[in-house]
RNA sequence: GUGGCCAUAGCUCAAUCGGCAGAGCAUCUGGUUGUGGCCCAGAAGGUUGCGGGUUCAAGCCCCACUGGCCACC
């Protein structure tokens, strides 16, 4: 179980694809899961799902520990029978959710308590009930326990790094059920020495795959690349590489060139709900009045349902009406866009013709502005430090 | 017909004693990276119903007109 094969590996940058076995199916890599945070991606039906060519789901611990409880959904038969996916499933172990939604949290070398943003309740993780949490739920990929620092403190990541360490060790002496693959967390924000012995010490804790946390929470792209750069090469070859949280169309581009096989984020489910639709050429953002009489599918060319069926003026009318179709066939093509967007880098990889392809891709698509971005991003730290009174 | 109340941004409404005309929603634009359809940021939008008057200064006070609502014939 749990065997990686590679099956190719691009001779201009260290892109590789392979097939992860799962008990509830193979992965091709490189792999981008759509995120269903509360056992769900949201307006998508697990039929939708497969219909759209998704293989892997990602789902949120801390949610579903919250609401409906791990044990109710293990009482069902697990994650896969209660939410009706039969493919292959990850879950996060809950701490990045404790970090960045609970009310409350307090940490000590043992765990960390905090209370539910949900109803203020008090709760505790610790890494043996991550592990317990993750197995009630039955994921066929699940995650340490870890601590995500502000990627540009570098004391915080050098105190958080240890916990995390320390955690990841007793996650994988917790952790038992033979049928989920434990993945280690690699942590360190943006700081070189830190990443690389974080990389150091979870591979001699020899895990069946290692993830890359801590990226895309706050540092430029730049920056989040030049950490690739260094963490990667400090993984095996023969174990698959998971980036959290990530991303983007030209983050994905950047992070198969740099080794990565799997992928999870938000993004193109959340952006939908709020009309933005991936195309080649960047986003579209169907709210915009320039859209009300065009007469054109979302992107020509695409082969989804929506693309297929319905104009761009026909989808702006469901956004402005507020009509709940809208958030689905605006999240169909973007899930499509994802899936066929893998599907072209696995082949050109097999080809051995990725590394144009990537320069092309990069070329013609227009990513969103980097200063607003960040401008927002600061705007929300200052918000949350506000809130919890830190200076 | 008589009396009273009202008229401010596209809509619903603020504006202290007469002292730089604002908000919410809607509109327009940008943002969302280990998920709240939430949300965040910015922009545009005004001859304060019309015409006079008083005053250094009027959305506010006075007169007339127009329109609306209420009460009573």
């Amino acid at each position: 179980m749990f065997e990686y094969t590679i099956t190719a590996t691009d001779p201009h940058t260290a892109a590789r694809t392979g097939i992860f076995q799962t008990p509830h199916g193979a992965l091709l890599t490189p792999v981008f899961a759509p995120v269903g945070t509360q056992a769900t991606v949201k307006t998508l039906t697990p039929r939708d799902l497969a219909d759209l060519g998704a293989t892997l789901v990602l789902a949120n611990t801390y949610h579903l520990y919250l609401r409906p409880g791990t044990a109710l959904i293990q009482d069902f038969g697990g994650l896969h029978s209660f939410m009706g996916w039969p493919g292959p499933l990850l879950t996060d172990s809950g701490g990045f959710q404790v970090f960045s939604l609970a009310l409350m949290r307090k940490l000590d070398p043992d765990g960390v308590t905090f209370r539910s943003h949900i109803d203020g309740s008090l709760h505790r993780f610790t890494p043996e009930s991550a592990i317990a949490n993750q197995e009630a739920l039955g994921a066929d990929i699940i995650m340490c326990l870890d601590e995500c620092a502000d990627p540009l403190d570098r004391r915080y990541n050098e105190e958080a790094l240890r916990r995390t360490h320390a955690w990841a060790a007793r996650c994988k002496a917790a952790h038992r059920r033979a049928d989920q693959a434990l993945f280690g967390i690699v942590q360190g924000g943006i700081y070189p020495e830190l990443r690389i012995e974080s990389a150091r010490t979870l591979r001699a804790l020899d895990f069946p795959g290692y993830a890359i946390g801590g990226l895309s929470v706050g540092e430029t792209k730049e920056q989040m690349y030049a950490t690739l750069d260094i963490t990667v090469p400090e993984l095996p070859t023969d174990r698959p590489r998971y980036l959290m949280g990530v991303g983007a169309p030209e983050d994905i581009l950047e992070g198969v060139a740099r080794g990565i096989d799997i992928f999870d984020c938000v993004l193109p489910t959340r952006v939908a709900r709020n009309g933005g639709l991936f195309t080649r050429q960047g986003r579209l953002n169907l709210r915009n009045a320039r859209y009300a009489a065009d007469p054109l599918p979302v992107e020509p060319g695409c082969d989804c349902y929506c693309c297929q069926h319905f104009s761009r003026a026909y989808l702006r009318h469901l956004f402005k009406a507020g009509e709940i179709l809208g958030l689905h066939l605006a999240t169909i093509h973007n899930v499509r866009f994802m899936m066929r967007l893998m599907d072209e880098i696995r082949s050109h990889i097999a080809a051995g013709t990725f590394a144009g392809f990537r320069e092309r891709f990069l070329a013609g698509y227009q990513a969103p502005n980097q200063e607003a971005r960040h401008a927002q991003r600061a705007r929300y730290v200052a918000r949350l430090k506000e809130k919890e009174g830190i200076p």
